[in-house]
DNA sequence: CTTGAATAGTAAGCACGCTTATTATATATA
DNA sequence: TATATATAATAAGCGTGCTTACTATTCAAG
């Protein structure tokens, strides 16, 4: 337990989002998307005519940053938005041609940062690798929603 | 090779480092700390005195970042800015006797959001993590550097 | 001593996350 | 029907990172 490093845990979850972040928008800087704005084309291309409210919902982000973050990819010209006839709060989002014809040539490019940033790792480790980060993420996500119930009880009882 | 979940790495990467941020300033939010401040309280804690370009080499960030946390944490009484006699342009970096107060508090805390992280994560799988990601924050240094002597190299011709 | 390069710090302005508040629209209920 | 509530999107403003450009100071070279 003295020097098992997961006292480090969050510098470490740290420094590799921001170098991988830097690594990918220094490779991708060329087509002026960022690495935010990758995250959210790949939902799009997925499910195109998506509603910004589901996309929040997908991004697990706040809609006032799926807002931002669409303007600046609408000026862009990667995604367009369209209003929808049944619901006119609504504003439905659909990829471009732009960014259609980009989409394979980024993901491979994201899989050489990937592969550049996994060199030496063990195909065994980077499996224990991905299995930890996804059980961190159900951990932290669950455990978000407990706390909102524990409140919720709370507030009508002792505290 | 089909879905070892590889493709997913920055995904989950970035969903981890935001959701094991904002777990940390929940609980560090009565504090009036957030994350990145704690960051830099560590750094400052072990080396009192640190002048603000030297904080910068050791957090991984650019000065002008550093310049404005500091800013910040000036103003929460967190850190203390004095003058260096011998060079009037360093800003020499000390904690107050506050930081120093909250300091132990602060780290638990930490690594109490760890242990939740982690709940469920073998000891073997927790090392094996560090350790991949421990190699990865070396691979993503490393060729940043080469990268930049692959720059300097070709600007100044033979080298 | 004077000039010029290097270094420490900061200012301005951008991207992307957030909280809080507002507007427009839809839906449920009195 | 009229009113109240809920939902979709946005506005305003903050924190933390960035790039680029600036000032003040130090140091090296002449």
């Amino acid at each position: 337990m003295v020097s098992d490093g997961i006292d480090r845990l969050g510098f470490l979850i740290h420094d590799v989002q921001r170098l991988m972040r830097k690594r990918f928008e220094a490779r991708a800087s060329g087509l002026g998307l960022s690495s935010a704005q990758w995250r959210l084309l790949v939902r799009v291309a997925k499910e195109a005519g998506v509603a910004q409210a589901r996309l929040a919902e997908l991004l697990e982000i706040e809609p006032i940053s799926v807002s931002r973050l669409v303007d600046r990819m609408e000026e862009g010209g990667w995604i367009e938005r369209r209003s929808d006839a049944a619901d006119r709060r609504v504003r439905m989002i659909f990829p471009t041609e732009k960014a259609n014809a980009a989409y394979a040539e980024v993901k491979s490019l994201a899989g050489e940062v990937y592969e550049e940033s996994l060199s030496g790792v063990s195909p065994e480790d980077r499996r224990v690798l991905i299995r930890a980060l996804d059980v961190i993420v159900q951990n932290l996500t669950e455990s978000e929603a407990s706390s909102l119930e524990k409140i919720k009880s709370a507030e009508g009882a002792t505290a």
